[in-house]
DNA sequence: GAGTTTGAAACT
DNA sequence: CAGTTTCAAACTC
């Protein structure tokens, strides 16, 4: 998956993300042939897919580049969920094991396939361990038809939270994350299916927009009679539409019946972005809405709340501040949890995600039962991006895991300019190299993969503030690896994955670029806010080497990697999203507001400071800088200049300038630097920049008339430049092949023919005449000159 | 590019 | 809160 730059995020739905639709329904069991001794039991699990899509998810560690890859992992094996596919759809569970073909359910904890009867196979062996995760990779071309899957794969799904991760469409994997729950895997019932209380979590993306809508009275999917009924589907179908109805059943004993369905629906387009989605109606009343004809943005429905063992379960949570309104909201938790931590789940209070849009990236924590492939995991870098919508409000979340031991993850929150970051301490070796490998494709295709990180619980809720300043968006052109990056880049927040009680008051004042991270010993959590530029730099850069809590070095600094060259296509984003200036500090370490970059709440990039601690290298040092600013200065991370209102008339410095000497019409105000003028709170003296100023007039005449001049030139520049190439596509007669107009392509057949006509013509006259030899090959290399310069002319006349 | 000027930020 | 110092950007040469 590409990196989004959180301009792209508005866009984003639309071009990058495919739109999927996952629905996860937990209903109680009605009858618990074997009662589980907690009150949440482990059941099975029937997962129905039900795809209109010949395309087939595989869910496996182990799949193959060129299948889509389900992978999901529990912490419990020996559970099996039988999954129901639908229509041509083919899921394939595995735990732990893959396999290409399908499988009819087995009750063990064997590796079990989804066959969904569509055109693409997809063979997945998918582990239930700790990891809770699922992956699903999109598989570029469906090779053979599958049968149909009679046999149901089970899932074993003791997490009554599904966490779906939505799959980008460049074949990046998706990862679904299955929340542990208490339940054990022998209380595992069969489907025999009475729902009870299904809940059902309805994630719907409507033109960009997702949806959640909690479903009562959700239907129960008999996986075997669906899976016997499915038929297959035709690999011709380019756009596809895939659900993916996961029933759980739970069967505790003193519970009501639990039924837990997931319901995935993606529309893929085999080809790619266009991705038409429709949900498909077959699973009717879970549905609420359809995904936006055109590349909708993917959407992961994480629906949980039913299940009190799921939710006694430490998981992750973001909150997102109500108050602040930021459209799109991304959050990646990488906690690191304890090997130990059996459940490694990231809920999603729907009160809290209303409107907001979250993402969360789990890690297995169970490393035992991580997915055999691991060793590609490093290398694997998925992009996930998991979009939880409010009702009524369209958001959706990206998450950009980078990869690498010291895993980054990146969270672009479109239409906001956050990049949130979260350092993960790699703990965990078994457990984070896992389930994200069976991605080989993505990996191959786009280097910058970031790896799922493993997420522990997540401690706090982070309430996250919103760009306060509204800048003007550039959208950069998509192309594979679209990137959004800010014109201007404003990064805040950050949630302290440890208690920052100090902060947290002070939350919304936090500056962009805020990189918060537990504190030395207290955990391996961070968030980090970091600037578009940066993150598209991480981006791009393929990996990033965190610093975090000590906990693990970084073999390169991260203020080198910002200071890496960019390639082509960054440098060219980065002139056009990044107008900052490089600092130049040299003695606030950059960790003051004299530095800009700081008090722009960004990273140094390509700066010239030197001793820089504003950077992911000092993540301790650079947040203590922040709380101190903001103990000085609540306001200190707050944009001074406030935002007008109605037009930049009623745009006023804040605080107001204290200027002494300039007069207030040079840069060095800041009234007039931010092209305002000045107003009564300032203290300046002699001021000069107040709106019938003769200064202030001539000063802006001139600056007018140097803008005007300078448009005229690049306009002029760019009409040379389109006459140029206009001039060399008309004289250059097209070739065949579809080569370049070069030069020598002025030179026909006919005009060949023409000089080697008038050099025979010269040669004959030296003939007749006598001429001797070399006077004749003078004559004839003059008329060749001769014939070059009416052809170069004539190129030129055209 | 070096040096000066300037005013915000930081400090007392 | 006021005065002073520090700092880095803006500006000048």
């Amino acid at each position: 998956m590409d990196v989004v730059p959180s301009e792209l995020n508005s866009i984003l739905p639309d071009e990058i993300m495919d739109t999927e639709a996952i629905v996860m329904e937990d209903s109680l069991p009605v009858a618990s042939p074997a009662p589980a001794p907690s009150g949440v039991d482990a059941t099975e699990t029937s997962v129905s897919m039900e795809t209109e899509v010949p395309e087939i998810f595989s869910l496996c560690s182990t799949a193959t580049s060129t299948q889509m890859t389900l992978a999901l992992t529990t912490p419990t094996t020996t559970d099996s969920v039988p999954c129901t596919m639908n229509s041509g759809t083919q899921l394939l569970l595995t735990p732990s094991v893959s396999s290409s073909q399908c499988h009819t359910p087995a009750p063990a904890p064997k590796p079990t396939t989804l066959v969904a009867g569509g055109l693409q196979k997809l063979s997945a062996p998918f582990t239930l361990s700790a990891n809770h995760q699922l992956i699903l990779n999109k598989v570029g071309s469906s090779s053979g038809v599958d049968a149909k899957s009679h046999g149901t794969p089970l899932l074993k799904h003791e997490g009554q939270k599904l966490v779906v991760t939505t799959i980008s469409k460049g074949g990046q994997p998706i990862v679904l994350t299955l929340p542990h729950t208490a339940a054990k895997p022998g209380t595992v019932v069969r489907t025999g299916d009475a729902t009870v209380q299904p809940q059902q979590f309805k994630v719907v993306a409507i033109g960009g927009r997702t949806e959640l809508k909690p479903v009562v009275g959700v239907q129960t999917v008999s996986t075997a009679s669906q899976l016997g009924s499915s038929s297959p589907q035709t690999a011709s179908q380019n756009q596809q539409l895939k659900t993916v109805q996961i029933t759980k059943k739970t069967v505790a004993s003193t519970a009501g019946p639990m039924v837990t369905k997931f319901i995935i629906t993606k529309a893929l387009s085999s080809k790619g972005l266009s991705s038409q989605t429709s949900v498909s109606p077959v699973l009717t009343g879970r549905v609420l809405g359809q995904g936006t004809p055109v590349t909708p943005p993917r959407t992961i429905a994480i629906a949980d709340t039913l299940n009190s063992a799921s939710q006694s379960v430490p998981t992750s949570k973001v909150a997102i501040s109500p108050l602040m309104s930021p459209s799109k909201l991304t959050v990646v938790s990488m906690a690191s949890p304890s090997p130990g931590s059996p459940q490694k789940t990231v809920s999603l209070p729907l009160s809290v995600a209303l409107g907001q849009q979250i993402l969360a990236v789990q890690q297995p924590t169970s490393p035992a039962k991580a997915a055999p492939n691991q060793s590609t995991s490093q290398t694997v870098k998925p992009v996930q991006t998991v979009a939880v919508g409010g009702v009524g409000t369209s958001q959706f979340k990206t998450i950009f895991p980078l990869a690498a031991t010291p895993s980054v993850q990146q969270i672009q929150v479109p239409g906001s300019r956050f990049h949130y970051v979260r350092l993960v301490t790699a703990t965990t070796a078994s457990g984070t190299a896992h389930n994200s490998s069976p991605s080989i494709n993505s990996a191959s295709s786009q280097p910058a993969k970031p790896l799922v990180v493993n997420t522990a619980p997540m401690r706090m809720s982070v309430p996250i503030v919103p760009a306060q300043t509204v800048k003007q968006v550039v959208p950069k052109p998509l192309n594979s690896t679209a990137q959004v990056v800010p014109t201007q880049t404003q990064q805040r927040l950050i949630m302290p994955a440890t208690p920052l009680p100090q902060i947290q008051p002070n939350l919304t004042n936090l500056p962009p670029g805020t990189v918060l991270t537990s504190a030395p010993g207290v955990g391996n959590v961070g968030y980090a806010v970091l600037p578009a530029q940066y993150v598209t730099q991480l981006q791009q850069s393929s990996f990033v080497t965190l610093a975090s809590s000590a906990s693990y070095s970084t073999t390169t600094g991260i203020q080198t990697q910002a200071r890496m060259p960019l390639n082509g296509t960054l440098s060219v984003s980065e002139s056009t999203t990044r107008p900052r200036k490089p600092c130049n500090c040299t003695k606030s370490q950059c960790l003051k507001l004299y530095c800009d970059c700081f008090a722009n709440g960004e990273f140094c990039s390509n700066c010239n400071c030197t001793n820089c601690f504003n950077n992911l290298e000092h993540e301790s040092e650079r947040l203590k800088a922040i709380k101190a600013c903001l103990d000085r200065n609540p306001e200190a991370f707050k944009p001074k200049i406030g935002k007008g209102k109605e037009g930049e008339s009623d745009r006023r410095h804040s605080k107001g300038c204290n200027c002494k000497r300039s007069g207030c019409l040079k840069n060095y105000c800041e009234c007039y630097e931010a092209k305002i003028m000045c107003s009564s709170i300032c203290k300046c003296v002699g001021c000069k920049n107040f709106e019938e100023s003769p200064e202030r007039k001539t000063l802006m005449h001139l600056a007018d008339a140097a803008e005007v001049r300078v448009q005229q030139q690049t306009a002029a520049k760019t009409k040379l430049s389109s006459q140029i190439s206009d001039l060399l596509t008309r004289t250059t007669p097209a070739l065949p092949c579809g080569g370049g107009r070069l030069p020598y392509t002025f030179v026909t057949k006919e005009v060949a023919e023409a000089t080697c006509d008038c050099l025979m013509e010269q040669a004959e006259q030296a003939e007749l005449s006598s001429q001797p030899q070399a006077v004749a090959e003078r004559v004839i290399l003059e008329e060749f000159g001769r014939c070059l310069m009416r052809i170069i002319s004539s190129a030129g006349g055209v």
